[in-house]
RNA sequence: GGGCGCUUAGCUCAGCUGGUUUAGAGCGUCUGCCUUACAAGCAGAGGGUCGGCGGUUCGAAUCCGUCAGCGCCCACCA
């Protein structure tokens, strides 16, 4: 059969992909074999791939695909998140392309909408994933507000309320102006921002004109009218200013206790209150009230018995109350009363101030703490529950530096906010009763029945019943995910929650370490007893090679769809895994995907080469045999190595090692050692052992680049229908004690083989003629030098020296080795080297000569230590001694 | 303002509880090769006083302290 040259990845992706699916390969039931389970982080269902997604699935299907072929029972289960802020926002969008309003439209009409959106776009990713490769078990995907998840999050909110861990009631939140929701404090993300801080007057009311005490600063108008100085980073909110609060302990501002001031502008009284609360230092120590609009000023107003005056509309434009600016957008207004103001002469300066805002994760728009009445989940039960495994490991974080990370979030849990003013997601399983009261229940059926008890009314009907119109927090259904995919929550004890969890390993970005991981850990303890996952593997943010973040204001997200064209779905992933050690950043080249397609081609080279070989004899030559012994152990250290890095979730570095076992080890030397003359033949025994390597190899690699150790593993042998590389569960020796002697011959024939291209290079000799070469070979048999004599290519004999231009040498450990060179030799430039060489040695014996002569050493130092020294001493001296030998020859 | 982490070759990183021939890898760089598996390749070479300072120790890239720089998380000084 004829063989491209170059790998084409287009030519089998596809054809090995439609291969798994079609005979099942990915698809797990329970049975007698030990699970292994991954869910997928659900992306969002109208998502598109991106970096991040190629990377997490990768890392996801490395794990999956090795689990496979260490012959458990892989069940990984895909699904898509219904992402409610987001997707809301988004057929929000394209109604308002289209003229619609959302407040037009009736819940139905509107979840219509969204549903079709949804279906439109749903899955894309999903189908996406196919390409990176992930072998997901197509036939369980999910939706986060399918039948079953959608049963299992009411079932659950049902539950927590009846438990006492879920409430409503009135607090202050966090409003998104722009999606109209409420939000947790994990969507709020503060920023640094360049803001103003501003000055305004507030005159004091009725003013008696006392003497001002000992230490007051007192402002005092051109007319006379004495007035306390508030700074405030948002003068749009004086119109809901009830109080100005200063410092009972404030000398300064001492004269304005029991006064009433004038809000600017507003021209309405308020009074001065003093609080603890308030910085001395700060501005000037003169504070500012808004009940309504600020987290602190209502614990003030709550303590002080303040009143609250809402100024803003729930869109974030100036309401009613304001009685100025009506309507108007806040940052609008920020800009009209400054200018206002300060025509008033109310503006005392304005001046540069870098604060903290909090920004909506999704809308991105300021947030405005607002009051209002939501449902919250209680957390200090689950922080309780959640804490100690992770501490003490019985959920294993990689890296676990955020281990730290996590504690600290739980150990300063707050209440979750848990309702949404939102359409798109699961409804709140409240029913309102006519008399204002509610009741919870799964279903309206029940609700009714509950009812009917609780306001002792038997004729109350469903009609009368009104259900809340908000949604439930998207992660309030992620936080289930593990379960619910098992059904393990409509139907605990079921055979599949049993036999699938905890699943095994959750890969997932910190960035949602509190939004999910946590409160995945919390639903698992409360619902299953049990943890979700036992190991977390914290995958670090794709970013450009200069660091930045991939965005795409900056263009500098390559789509991951495009890459597979270019390189080829095993090259992009190796690409990525190269760079991506746990929890590190990992900063995106083009050149890491070359490398993985350049390494893609390596291995397709490799088999091409052992493809054409023809075999003829039986009979193994005694330096094959050797070969093929020595590689064997190779191999299985390799594999030791590899295995334990795999273990620690070390993947990069898994990879990493497979890569030069394959190039350098495998392709550099073993395939170059037996491969036949041209034209020649290779024995069946070498033949078979180096099938049995390259299966060996693809079985290392396929973890990491499925689809072209597939394609090679089908052509190596005869394969049934049906048969896959994926599933050929495949245990490899562990390493034999013999191994260690063989490690050093190659390690020796190593040396002696670099040293003598070193040599040919320098003395521009073909690599293809064969030196004479003179050494005390510490190797005995006859088959061992062999291995060495066709490695190095040289042939051991004795040298017959003419001139020193004749004779080159190195050593190899403490084995001086001489070559044969014919005149070519360099004089000057051997002794120039040797001369470093000594150099270098005689420095490095001193060192340890000094320690040795340390009596300090001798006697603390452990034996093993003392004797290594002794032995370094030694063979340094060996080495001294060779060289200066070497020199005086060259010398002359 | 608190907490955590990082700083090792040009780049990205290993180097585990201090001792393994005076620091390793991949990529990049330089030199030479189109050698009938692969130029998406082969061979060779160069490149680091392990961020600075101080300490513990017979011995420090590794442990401790400190300073500097970078990054992340958390936090209600308007």
């Amino acid at each position: 059969m004829e063989i491209a040259p170059k790998y084409n990845p287009q030519d089998v992706e596809t054809k090995w992909y439609d291969y798994w699916t079609k005979h099942h390969l990915f698809s797990s039931k329970p049975d007698e074999r030990q699970p292994y389970t991954i869910v997928i982080p659900p992306p969002n269902v109208t998502g598109v791939l991106h970096m991040g997604h190629m990377l997490n699935e990768t890392i996801q299907d490395i794990l999956v695909r090795k689990a496979r072929l260490d012959g458990k029972n892989v069940c990984w289960v895909p699904g898509t998140d219904h992402a409610s802020i987001a997707t809301e926002a988004k057929v929000v969008g394209r109604l308002a392309s289209q003229g619609i309003k959302k407040a037009d439209l009736t819940r139905e009409e509107f979840l219509k909408h969204a549903w079709d959106w949804t279906h439109e776009h749903g899955g894309i990713i999903l189908k996406q994933l196919r390409r990176v490769g992930a072998s997901c078990d197509w036939d369980r995907t999910a939706f986060t507000m399918d039948d079953e998840r959608s049963r299992s999050v009411i079932k659950v909110f049902v539950d927590l309320y009846r438990k006492g861990l879920i409430y409503r009631g009135v607090r202050m939140v966090n409003w998104d102006p722009k999606a109209l929701t409420a939000l947790s404090d994990e969507e709020v993300i503060y920023k640094e921002e360049h803001s103003k801080l501003y000055y305004l007057r507030y005159y004091v009311a009725n003013d008696d004109y006392a003497e001002a005490p000992e230490g007051s600063v007192v402002h005092t108008d051109k007319d006379g009218k004495r007035y306390a100085v508030v700074a405030t980073t948002r003068p749009e909110t004086i119109m809901g200013d009830t109080a100005m609060c200063i410092n009972p302990n404030d000398a300064k501002n001492a004269w304005l206790k029991g006064k009433r001031v004038i809000v600017p502008l507003v021209n309405r009284e308020i009074p001065v209150i003093e609080d603890d609360y308030v910085e001395t230092d700060f501005g000037t120590g003169c504070l500012k009230v808004t009940p309504a609009h600020d987290v602190n000023d209502y614990n003030l107003g709550e303590k002080h018995h303040l009143e609250s005056i809402n100024i803003f509309n729930d869109d974030g434009t100036l309401s009613e109350a304001a009685g100025l600016y009506v309507g108007r957008d806040r940052f609008d207004v920020r800009e009209a009363i400054t200018a206002d103001l300060d025509a008033a002469g109310l503006l005392e300066r304005v001046e540069d101030y870098t604060n903290n805002v909090g920004f909506s994760e999704r809308t991105n728009v300021p947030i405005e703490p607002k009051l209002s009445t939501q449902w919250f989940l209680r957390m200090q039960h689950f922080a309780d529950l959640a804490l100690p495994p992770v501490m003490n490991d019985d959920i294993k974080f990689y890296p676990t530096k955020y281990k730290n990370t996590y504690r600290h979030w739980l150990e300063n849990i707050k209440d979750w906010c848990i309702s949404r003013q939102l359409w798109w997601g699961h409804r709140i399983p409240a029913y309102y009763l006519p008399d204002g009261t509610y009741v919870v229940a799964e279903t309206a059926e029940e609700a009714l029945e509950l009812a009917k008890q609780q306001s002792d009314n038997a004729a109350l009907t469903l009609n009368e019943l009104k259900q809340d119109e908000d949604a439930l927090d998207t992660w309030f259904s992620s936080w289930l995910w593990p379960i619910s995919l098992f059904n393990g929550i409509t139907q605990p004890g079921n055979e599949e929650i049993q036999y699938y969890y905890p699943t095994a390993d959750l890969v997932t970005g910190p960035d949602i370490i509190f939004f999910w991981v946590a409160r995945m850990i919390m639903a698992g303890y409360e619902y299953m007893k049990q943890p979700p996952f036992r190991h977390v593997y914290f995958t670090g943010i794709v970013r450009d090679k200069l660091g930045r973040k991939m965005s795409k204001s900056l263009g500098n997200s390559p789509d991951p769809l495009d890459l597979i064209d270019r390189y080829g779905a095993d090259g992009v992933r190796m690409g990525l895994m190269l760079a991506a050690p746990a929890g590190n950043d990992i900063l995106y080249d083009d050149a890491l995907c070359e490398q993985g397609r350049n390494f893609c081609n390596k291995i397709w080279n490799c088999f091409r080469l052992v493809d054409g070989w023809k075999t003829g004899s039986d009979e193994q030559p005694a330096v094959l045999k050797q070969t093929v012994a020595c590689f064997d152990a190779l191999l299985r250290q390799r594999v030791a190595e590899i295995e334990d890095l795999f273990s620690k979730y070390r993947l990069s570095e898994a990879l990493m090692e497979v890569y030069r076992l394959t190039t350098d080890e495998f392709s550099g030397w073993y395939l170059e050692m037996v491969k036949p003359a041209y034209g020649g033949t290779i024995d069946t025994q070498t033949y078979a052992a180096t099938v049995r390597f390259f299966d060996d190899i693809l079985h290392l690699l396929h973890p990491f680049m499925p689809f072209i150790t597939e394609e090679l593993w089908q052509h190596l042998a005869t394969r049934n229908e049906g048969e896959s590389l994926m599933t050929d569960v495949h245990l490899f020796e562990k390493p034999k004690t013999d191994d260690a002697q063989l490690l050093e011959l190659i390690n020796y024939a190593k040396i002696v083989t670099q040293n003598v291209r070193n040599l040919r290079v320098r003395n521009n000799i073909s690599p293809k003629e064969e030196l004479l070469r003179a050494a005390d070979e510490p190797f005995a048999g006859t088959d061992t030098t062999l291995f060495v004599e066709k490695m190095s290519g040289t042939k051991l004999g004795h040298i017959d020296a003419q001139s020193q231009a004749d004779v080159a040498s190195f050593m190899a450990g403490t084995v001086k080795n001489e070559v044969y060179l014919g005149g070519h030799v360099d004089v000057e430039a051997e002794i120039a080297k040797a001369e470093a060489e000594l150099q270098h040695l005689r420095g490095f014996l001193q060192g340890v000569q000094k320690k040795l002569a340390n009596e300090r050493f001798v006697q603390n130092a452990p034996e093993n230590v003392v004797a290594l020294e002794r032995k370094k001493e030694a063979d340094a001296t060996t080495k001294i001694a060779a060289l200066e030998k070497t020199l005086e020859q060259l010398r002359g």
